[in-house]
DNA sequence: AATAATTGTGTAAAAAATACACACTAATCT
DNA sequence: AGATTAGTGTGTATTTTTTACACAATTATT
């Protein structure tokens, strides 16, 4: 069934069967050090030419979850994601159509291995910064993603899912202060790094630089899964 | 139409209205100086003698965070409640009835505020850490919101709300431990806390206690909203 | 061969967190 | 009335963490 016919349906069904409940999905990813979120023009004549985020229905039998992994597989062809639920968002005139809650969902793509799938349609990357407005309540989800992402990343070593696998420290550097949206001193910044030790120098070099090239590590996830802090500091 | 015969009706409907929302609560109280829970039985024969959170389906009309506060008005009494959406549920097998999506609410009651109202039925408070087992995914709710109240109460000043608009240092300090499960430093803890200047010495002194009573205090909400802290670290 | 751009490195100073002990007060007990 | 009990109120020294900051080395480009 498609969305459209959601309110026709709505007002037929005696029942507390009057909720839709979809997935919308923030992706992010990191190009020209600046971080990206995925959109597409919106289909509904309410939103012409507005942005809004991938999303779809969920099916009664699929888990959230999967319906959010299935629409990223869908959209970018990837399905070895990081993603995170944020928020149900469940406004009552949120959707033209009916009363459609939404759970959303943020993920971290490295944007080389997607580049391909781009083309297809309208698909666009847009910088976090210069969005607006979208169809929809989306801006609102994405201000919510992107303080949810911004609070994790100080926490939780997720700026190595927007990198390739090897990556220079600079690279690192350069998505968090996307991310977090300021400016860090570099040898602190590679002390603190070096001092966590969970980065591998691979013994390689950047290539096709125009300048010195810096070595290139990996992430150590199992190192990290063993030390993982758990600190505790109340700070407000 | 009650929760009962909900699958009965999933089978009739052919539509994405296949699925239903609920909100469920994760009550939180400080008595005795431990973290409690709101607790009832469960009224479906498979839980039978479980326990279970407070919860209800959600009206088609209704926003989400008014089903949560319906909720908690019905159950506590009380509807100036701090209260947080934690994350959505939707594991397909989750409700025996049929396909239920439920959204996680937490919320912290100051107990005394609420005690006539617990008589009524088959409500009780449970220590947190006693709880093995509940009816449902709830014992998986629980852990998500208990964690999520461990993080946010370490960046945002939760702990008040949970104890009455005068307390003593040593109440705020029982809070923390109990909720962070920790032992604290007296000195450190109190030193920590004037530092940041939201507390107001009230120039009262606490009743009843077979000791040195200490002194009293309000937490000053409006100085703490303009001085809320804004830092990085990146630290895990 | 010179220039441009960025890497790699260490130390000193400031700030924050921790560890720790004793005199004071009110209530209770005898 | 005096002694006991229990918890309050307070400060300092030590350790740890964070911050600020400059110069030589390397590669690509001209």
């Amino acid at each position: 069934m498609s969305i459209k016919t959601l309110s026709a349906v709505q007002t037929e069904v005696q029942s507390i069967y009057r909720i839709a409940l979809s997935v919308d999905c923030v992706i992010f990813g990191f190009d020209e050090n600046k971080l990206k979120v995925l959109l597409i023009r919106s289909d509904l004549k309410k939103f012409q030419g507005k942005w809004s985020l991938l999303g779809d229905l969920v099916d009664p039998k699929e888990e959230l979850d999967a319906a959010a992994i299935r629409i990223l597989k869908q959209r970018t062809g990837l399905d070895d994601v990081y993603l995170e639920q944020v928020r149900t968002f469940g406004g009552i005139n949120r959707h033209p159509a009916g009363r459609v809650v939404t759970v959303a969902y943020y993920s971290l793509i490295n944007i080389q291995n997607h580049k391909l799938k781009i083309l297809d349609n309208e698909l666009h990357w847009h910088d976090v910064h210069d969005i607006t407005e979208l169809a929809f309540d989306h801006k609102q989800i994405l201000d919510a993603s992107y303080g949810q992402l911004q609070q994790r990343v100080q926490e939780h070593p997720l700026a190595f899912s927007l990198l390739p696998k090897k990556f220079s420290l600079r690279e690192l550097q350069n998505v968090y202060e996307a991310i977090l949206d300021i400016k860090m001193d570099r040898r602190n910044f590679r002390k603190k790094f070096f001092a966590m030790d969970f980065l591998v120098d691979i013994n390689q070099l950047e290539q096709d630089v125009p300048h010195r090239p810096g070595k290139l590590y990996n992430f150590n996830y199992t190192k990290y899964k063993k030390k993982k802090k758990n600190w505790v500091a109340i700070d407000f």
